[in-house]
DNA sequence: CATTGTCCCTGGAAGC
DNA sequence: TGCTTCCAGGGACAAT
């Protein structure tokens, strides 16, 4: 539905959010499960958080159960529900093999089975961080948005009360988790809101509409193997086709697909927010 | 509790 | 042409 199909005038950054971090996580799985960590190599200790000979040794030896991934962190599931939680923040990735800017490497995991996985990071805003109990670590963020728990009902409950613009709510990480700042633009589209709307005063149909758009934008974004608008690639090297489809993110001035009317771009929170001002009235 | 502000970090772009 | 300044934005944290 809608769509450019072209490549997007390219505004530099954008992050790896839910669907990035979801494509991540299926290639990395098959390629780690079930083995163990049998090196941390930190090429850049501003990457740990806390020691990394702690790390190390927490780590070391201990089976991985499984590849897992909440909202945008992933994770790598060890014994005894402990595990290693890798957040991308702005231009981190995950490659298989070694990258051409191999000076932007901060960390590469060596597993059992000899595949090693680089952490590229060109600003450093990347983390690793060692979980004790990952259940606890991952209980103060938001729902899953592709989870049955999110429900239409649940995010107009977690909306209620809440006087911050929408497009604020939606990338704050205890509302839902995941959502970043292009598919909260490509949501807000969707469902016709205007990213200023205050996020306790959508009506009832608003919402549905809001929940639904999410869980379009999230899935289809998977299916295309997330948005490589910036640095985003996956673990092989490849990149992701999400971007092709944005209506809105990253598309100031050009055409709406809905109406033709040129696409804005505003600052809500210090965030640019792009949207159809045709197409996403703020009601007053 | 809800909300706002500051900081981190690098490189592309804009301005003089 | 070459320098400086601004800006992108996720999330931890402090302040209000």
């Amino acid at each position: 539905m809608f769509g450019h199909g072209t490549p997007p005038a390219l505004h530099l950054s954008a992050m790896p959010e839910l669907p990035e971090v979801e494509t991540i996580r299926r290639a990395l799985e098959p390629q780690l499960r079930g083995e163990h960590l049998v090196d941390i190599e930190v090429l850049d200790a501003r990457i740990v958080q806390g020691d990394a000979d702690l790390l190390r040794g927490e780590v070391l030896g201990r089976p991985l159960v499984d590849v897992g991934r909440r909202g945008k962190h992933l994770l790598l599931l060890l014994t005894e529900g402990k595990g290693i939680a890798l957040h991308l923040r702005m231009t981190g990735a995950l490659l298989l093999s070694e990258p051409a800017h191999s000076s932007r490497v901060r960390a590469i995991l060596r597993f059992s089975n000899g595949a090693q996985v680089f952490f590229n990071d060109m600003r450093r805003l990347g983390t690793i961080t060692f979980v004790e109990d990952v259940e606890a670590y991952c209980r103060r963020l938001g729902p899953e948005p592709l989870s049955d728990e999110f429900t239409a009902e649940s995010l107009a409950r977690r909306l209620a009360g809440r006087r911050i613009p929408i497009k604020a709510a939606l990338l704050d990480q205890h509302l839902v988790a995941g959502v970043g700042n292009m598919y909260a633009d490509e949501a807000l589209f969707l469902a016709g809101i205007h990213p200023l709307t205050p996020a306790s005063s959508l009506s009832h149909c608003q919402t549905v509409s809001l929940w639904q758009a999410l869980r379009e934008v999230l899935c289809r974004a998977i299916a295309d193997q997330g948005a490589s608008i910036s640095t985003y690639a996956l673990p092989g090297g490849e990149k992701g086709t999400a971007h092709e489809r944005f209506n809105v993110a990253h598309r100031k001035g050009q055409p709406c697909p809905k109406c033709g009317a040129p696409l804005q771009r505003l600052m809500v929170r210090k965030r640019g927010a792009y949207f159809c001002p045709a197409c996403q009235p703020l009601a007053d």
